[in-house]
DNA sequence: CATATTTTGGAATGATCGATCAAGAATAAC
DNA sequence: GTTATTCTTGATCGATCATTCCAAAATATG
């Protein structure tokens, strides 16, 4: 019950999170972040901590904002495999619009940190997880629903969706075509034919 | 014509390569470097230049002693879809048996710093390329021994290949099971048939 | 042995790193 | 209006960053 914050701390978090996305974890200086969110030192620190911890609140932020809406239409009621198909286009047209080519922070941040930051590496895995959980519960419900073969496994299947995705990310950022990168998608998805 | 090295280059650059590789390019200071490489500062930057040039002849070396070894024997001759096979399995075999899940050095240096370091990426980019070549000429081959299907497009299915082989590396670093890298891997290899 | 040349070892550079701190400004509660 | 609390501002901390430089040590050549 004092004087209130002069900065909205959702948006400071959003501008930390594309600098994150940009330069990765150990690039970004406090410095960049600072003159990105527009505020100073100890308003930073006050409000999310030092740099790690401002960093688990991104990841946290692009798990909840980003990604999350984006799996939420997976298990929409309906025809399975089409929305699947719909997702993974627009997965990649994302991508590919980003005319930075920044791919995914998740799959970015597990590539930089996995071997020497276990305990960010760790929310990282868990998010992959889920997102491969996603992929499981559609093609259950695909097969439930007769749209995949029967002698189909959905959890292998989850599992092969989930690292073709990471391996377009990977493309996509070592400067892949637009053309290249829709073409082994489709490949990929022949498998659930 | 004086006082000869007390170090031999090549098993510093080994050494370099090793730090490199399990923390990345921004986390490894030079410090880090002088310490694994057992040598002192002057010698450094006397021999391999700056960190940058110390690190592209790292890269270098990678792919020569490292990945060509590998791929060449894509192209040797006889049955070429069993070779393909032994390779991707070889690779993550390697891969899982990696103590600290390191990956490749190539896709960590794309994901690490495609975005903000245009220069480095670009060489990264181009061995990712070669990859991708090595995997046409075998897939080129397989149609014309018979192993392929006559429809099988070789330069797509080369997309594919070089696109699931880096999300393998994606999943490992991520901490994903050997048994669901090597089913996803199965999984992928279906689609030559 | 003498000399030219190179490596070695480490001091020292300025820049930047992440993080802290204190003092002043602003506002809510009383 | 006073007071208590919070936010803002910027100076500042020690550590570490990549890099330069030079004197001492070592060796090949003449």
């Amino acid at each position: 019950m004092a004087r209130p914050k002069e900065f909205n701390p959702d948006e400071a978090l959003e501008k930390a999170m594309q600098v994150f996305w940009h330069k990765g974890y150990e690039a970004t200086s406090m410095e960049d972040l600072l003159e990105a969110m527009d505020l100073n030192r100890g308003s930073l620190y006050d409000t999310f901590g030092d740099k790690r911890q401002l960093f688990l609140k991104v990841i946290d932020r692009y798990c909840t904002c980003f990604v999350g809406p984006k799996f939420s239409m997976l298990d929409q009621p309906g025809p399975a495999l089409p929305a699947l198909r719909q997702f993974i286009q627009g997965m990649i047209g994302g991508a590919l619009a980003d005319p930075q080519r920044r791919g995914c922070l998740i799959a970015n941040t597990v590539m930089e940190l996995a071997p020497h930051k276990h305990d960010i590496a760790r929310t990282m895995t868990r998010a992959l997880k889920m997102g491969e959980d996603a992929f499981f519960g559609l093609l259950t419900r695909a097969k439930r629903q007769g749209e995949l073969k029967p002698d189909k496994d959905p959890r292998t299947l989850a599992r092969f969706l989930t690292t073709m995705m990471q391996g377009t990310i990977v493309m996509i950022k070592a400067g892949a075509s637009a053309e290249a990168v829709r073409q082994s998608a489709e490949t990929a998805l022949t498998i659930l034919d």
